[in-house]
DNA sequence: CTCGACCTTAGTGTTGACACTTGCTGTCTT
DNA sequence: AAGACAGCAAGTGTCAACACTAAGGTCGAG
């Protein structure tokens, strides 16, 4: 519900509503709003409603100097632990989207995610679930709200060519150097688009009649 | 009861048990388990018995890998936020530390922590989390079970002297590099101890008769 | 007219009981 | 004697109801 919309981002989750939501009791639900809290997905102080996260730009930074360093990390274990020949089939999808996606891109779950496959393949199954579960959500998010910025996308494909044959020359060193520079460069692309303007995040004007 | 080792380290969680222990219902107990399996220190599968972690030599290394991304990122953001007085009682306290503690060294939450120091003050709360509240338990469960490796507590105590110094200095790349150099090192100890003594993580030897 | 205390109400925290699944054990069949 | 099937017990998943808390509204006093 809160990847759908449904929920707005700083809305409060009112427990009682959810479970009649989905035809179930409030226990299930509790449990489940408690793992989206661990997750981040949602904050909650003793008997207050629970809210959905609000995504302030300082999150957005934090969240993404977080995944600097672990998808660097997750790209030098890759580099090691992947095949030649998972390697040279990611470097063929790679190609691939390249010529046939600039027009007719599915933004929906990604037909072909450089930063998924490279954490389902670094090896590390906390990376791993670091990177795909609980940042992942978090991602989506955001991009729904905020879509893509322009210009930035041929950019982010060439970098990531680049990090692919690092890998595929078994660089470790350079093809986590080479991810730190490409998230880095997104955080500051981010972070001049949030400036520029300044993106509705607040949940509603509060404006107390 | 599980850093207190009153849960051996494979055995299972009985939620009536637990909540006989504490007098109180199962649902807080639920709550309190699930809560344990966000910070991956139960294991759970549907209908089947909670199980405390067991912490094999991969799930360390894993943690270790994951810890030198971070703390390393950590380092870098501490090397910048924090203020030059922090800095300069960091170095006093690092220095004190050496004096009295090579004797009497009080292990039990630790009167000084630089890893937890530098998590606590890098000023990215998503990482201070990750490190300070989720890996640390899990450090301390390990190191509660296989005491510290001798010999390395003095060179510990040299590669923390030169990390702090080049916070001191302003020096994030260097801070983060010698923070990685580290915990890499602490890895290849942890590697080799490990393997010399095949420590019985194992909760208890099935051997079915 | 404004401010503060009381009350109402929506919503969370907790409880005890019931339904369901799982693994074992004992017995039966081949 | 070995394998399989039914019954049993332990433990988890779920539910509806009760206790408690915090916010919002109302009434009265200054």
């Amino acid at each position: 519900m809160i990847l759908e919309g449904e929920l707005p981002l700083g809305g409060v989750v009112n427990e009682v509503v959810i479970a009649q939501r989905f035809n179930v009791s409030r226990g299930p639900v509790r449990e489940a709003v408690q793992r989206l809290q661990g997750l981040r997905l949602v904050t909650r102080e003793p008997y207050m409603r629970a809210r959905v996260v609000s995504l302030s730009t300082r999150d957005l930074v934090e969240i993404f100097q977080l995944r600097e360093a672990v998808e660097g990390m997750a790209c030098r274990l890759a580099a090691d632990a992947m095949s030649d020949e998972a390697l040279a089939a990611l470097m063929k999808e790679l190609e691939e989207t390249r010529r046939a996606g600039l027009n007719a891109y599915q933004p929906e779950g990604g037909p072909f995610d450089l930063h998924q496959r490279i954490a389902l393949a670094c090896g590390n199954e906390r990376i791993r679930h670091l990177l795909a579960e609980e940042l992942y959500h978090l991602l989506r998010l955001y991009r729904r709200r905020s879509g893509a910025m322009p210009g930035r996308r041929e950019q982010a494909f060439d970098e990531h060519w680049q990090i692919v044959r690092a890998m595929f020359n078994r660089d470790p060193d350079l093809a986590e150097s080479l991810m730190r520079s490409h998230i880095s460069r997104a955080t500051a692309a981010l972070i001049a688009s949030m400036e520029r303007k300044e993106v509705s995040t607040e949940p509603e004007a509060p404006d107390a009649a």
